[in-house]
DNA sequence: GACAAATTAGGACAATTGTCCTAATTATTG
DNA sequence: CAATAATTAGGACAATTGTCCTAATTTGTC
């Protein structure tokens, strides 16, 4: 017996408008629409926006840590862990293509609007940054794990800001094609 | 005699609202009150918040020309002229790391608001990379040009989102100092 | 079936939004 | 100085915003 409650409805409604709409250009009406629930009726689940924002990144920490999760157990070696990462490009080229990272451009949006949530929003950035080191660390490159996982990070959202400027499916191939054999350079077991 | 318009006051104010509030979080009000004239008196100037991001736009357009023809000058060798470009990381590094690049944020926000001037925030990115590809091809990359100066392109923005994201100056000053070497492998000469 | 709690719908609210209109003021021109 | 044009201020406008309140409905428990 699976009731998928209202509230979890809402977060994962106002999750996809966020991304997609943007969250200050999202309104309560929008996500109303979506759910198929009146507009009063969010006061009973959440106090305000923000609070709705809070749970919105909550829910995508808890489902980034559950996919880093599945790639420490799907992939056997650091460096396939970490080309784990580099798929998701591949996984979500249709939305990247039309709307970016929802990671880059929340955490951008939220800094923009000085938002009390930026470091909320900065801090999906950091699982993948702590998970990243972790793997190159295990690959091998203990003494600059950390630069190495940080500029995976500053690569994939470089290369996602300008395929969704210009919508070049080659340019988006060829990155990662850099990307990975970027990476055969840096561990060279498997 | 030396007049600055109001139509120029509006641009200028909008430009630096847009960049670093967003442009749908940014109202009429704002920019009056931040330019000192009333509300009414912009329907005299521009017949609508889009015609004022219309202008924004052809004056950023006008403004990275300009400073495109500065390097040209500037600068002796194709190489000198792409480390201009990367030099603006550092030049607006301030600026950067609160509210990231100009160029990337409202391409991406016209993106997520399906706005009718996502192809011409764009083009902003375009002359950058038609101007890279020109002088990745005097510095002798003939064969590989543009996907020289997507790159480049591409790793600025990554830095930058991550730069702006974490705030840590020792990971910005590490990948201009990649890009810069990286550009010696590629241009040899000078 | 009765009762309390949880959930919902609907509307009111003040504030803000982009837009538009009109009247007053300032500049320009003859 | 007179007359015309350009510019400005101020307010009206309908629509939308986030928020809050109340009454109705559903749900769960005994």
């Amino acid at each position: 017996m699976f009731k998928i409650s209202t509230r979890e409805k809402i977060i994962k409604t106002a999750d996809e408008l966020f991304y997609k709409n943007g969250f200050d250009h999202t309104s309560f009406a929008d996500v109303a629409s979506n759910v198929g629930i009146s507009r009063g009726n969010f006061y009973h689940h959440f106090k305000s926006k923000d609070d709705i924002l809070a749970a919105v990144i909550e829910h995508r920490k808890k489902n980034t840590k559950k996919m880093l999760e599945e790639w420490e157990r799907d992939a056997r070696s650091p460096k396939g862990r970490i080309k784990c990462y580099i798929d998701i490009l591949i996984k979500n080229q249709t939305l990247i293509k039309e709307f970016g990272c929802p990671v880059g451009t929340l955490t951008n949006e939220m800094a923009k609007l000085k938002h009390a949530s930026t470091e909320d929003a900065a801090s999906i950035f950091s699982l993948f940054k702590y998970w990243l080191t972790e793997q190159f660390e295990k690959g091998g490159c203990q003494n600059n794990a950390d630069r190495l996982a940080l500029h995976v990070l500053s690569w994939s959202q470089g290369t996602v800001t300008i395929y969704n400027a210009f919508k070049d499916d080659d340019f988006l191939k060829n990155e990662i094609r850099q990307i990975e054999s970027w990476l055969d350079l840096q561990i060279k077991e498997n």
